[in-house]
DNA sequence: TACCTTGTTGAACCGTGGTTCAACCCGCCG
DNA sequence: CGGCGGGTTGAACCACGGTTCAACAAGGTA
């Protein structure tokens, strides 16, 4: 196995740190809730003290904005790679489903419901709505297109991507690695609930041909050297 | 309009107080969530004061559990309701979430997803998980009918009633009475694109014929002189 | 070696929120 | 009228959790 390599530059330190909290507060909030977990408690999974969480986040707010940022840059990744296949508007919404399910269990463990911003307040939140808005517009274009193009039943577009994204939002309340199910099991199977609910009569379901990608697995990308997060502005 | 009786006994006072409690706790909760929702608030809301919640429960935790409880009750008179009704599988399956969607943003404002349990602990917690567990049964026992019957077709059930709850369950997140549809409207959609996703091939769509009803709305039932809840004990 | 930068700690601060409880009020009854 | 029960209040208690910060350590550089 080839070592990933050692950070070199401070700032890319500061990055690989960050990221290992954002794991371990993802974690934590997944299994009790963003209120229910404390600095001390997520610290202490990142192997540091509470007051260190400080020097790499404003705050707690900050942390949880920080973490469902994350997890919407990898929707709308998902959301954007979805696009370039050349797929029939059943099969993208197929694939959609199933990488969203995937992103929130298995790319980004702990990932947090989509993309809940009630705790969130200024800046930070406007930054999360904004990307969690762009990704419900990309699902909402494959619906719209899917009935343009009379491959799904016409219907009100808004309640319809609803009731899809809340059966996948859904998913991280109780799905758990391990269980009886993988999460690209649980997508599939959801995948093919949801798709057909729509689909257009005597239209044959149209699935995609390979395997979706986790948007979120480990060893990501490079960041460039920045050092100018807004999130850790005081 | 015919003015309801006014309360006799002590139990009775003591009941309506509580119903009063719980119509504000709910409404507090659904709002800003269970963490952050305070007693002082929610006595505010109730018009008394927070030293004041505690004659009548015994925590926060017990409010919660009761809000749970009274949630769970109500589902679970609908599943009753349901199973009555001289229906075939997928309308049935129709009726009861369009009656969820009820419950949850119609018939007890302010209800909360289904069931968060994450914050209780104890009795409380077993008996509203009980109570939920009863409920997705009799949701299991209607898909399972269905898929022997040949209505709907075979696929594991317990992901099936996941995704099916899920959609329902994030309705909480997103309505608020005087948006662009109403409950029962968002309900029914609902119930057309999730029930279609699980028909048989060459199986026409039953849809429930009546109204299906709102279980948990105002002037519900009238409670014995029962003292002896036991979210009050101490 | 001295200084600066980066990173970490542990103790302390302090606001918040759940909870308690003595005191008070009101209505009813003997 | 006095006593009792039910209901309410407001102040106080106290634990918890977010946050700060002085002190310290380590590494690098002039």
């Amino acid at each position: 196995m080839v070592q990933p390599a050692a950070p070199e530059s401070t700032a890319e330190r500061f990055d690989v740190r960050r990221r290992e909290i954002l794991l371990s507060a993802s974690r934590a909030y997944r299994e009790r809730g963003f209120h229910a977990t404390g600095m001390r408690e997520i610290a202490q999974a990142a192997g540091m003290t509470a007051g260190n969480l400080y020097h790499y986040f404003a705050g707690k707010e900050a942390l949880l904005a920080f973490c469902q940022e994350e997890s919407a840059r990898r929707l709308n990744e998902l959301a954007a790679w979805v696009e370039e296949q050349p797929l029939r508007a059943d099969a993208r919404l197929h694939a959609l489903i199933v990488g969203h399910v995937l992103v929130l269990n298995e790319g980004l463990p702990g990932s947090l419901a989509h993309l809940e911003v009630e705790s969130l307040e200024g800046e930070g939140r406007r930054r999360v709505v904004a990307l969690r808005d762009r990704y419900e517009e990309a699902l909402r274009g494959i619906l719209g297109d899917g009935m343009d193009a009379g491959v799904l039943r016409r219907a009100d577009l808004k309640l319809t991507a609803l009731a899809i994204l809340g059966a996948i939002n859904w998913t991280v309340k109780w799905f758990r690695p391990g269980g009886k199910s993988s999460a690209r099991e649980v997508g599939e199977h959801f995948a093919e609930q949801l798709v057909r609910g729509l689909l257009a009569p005597e239209m044959e379901l149209a699935r995609p041909a390979g395997e979706v990608p986790i948007f979120g697995a480990t060893a990501r990308r490079e960041h460039g050297a920045t050092h100018t997060d807004p999130s850790r502005t005081r």
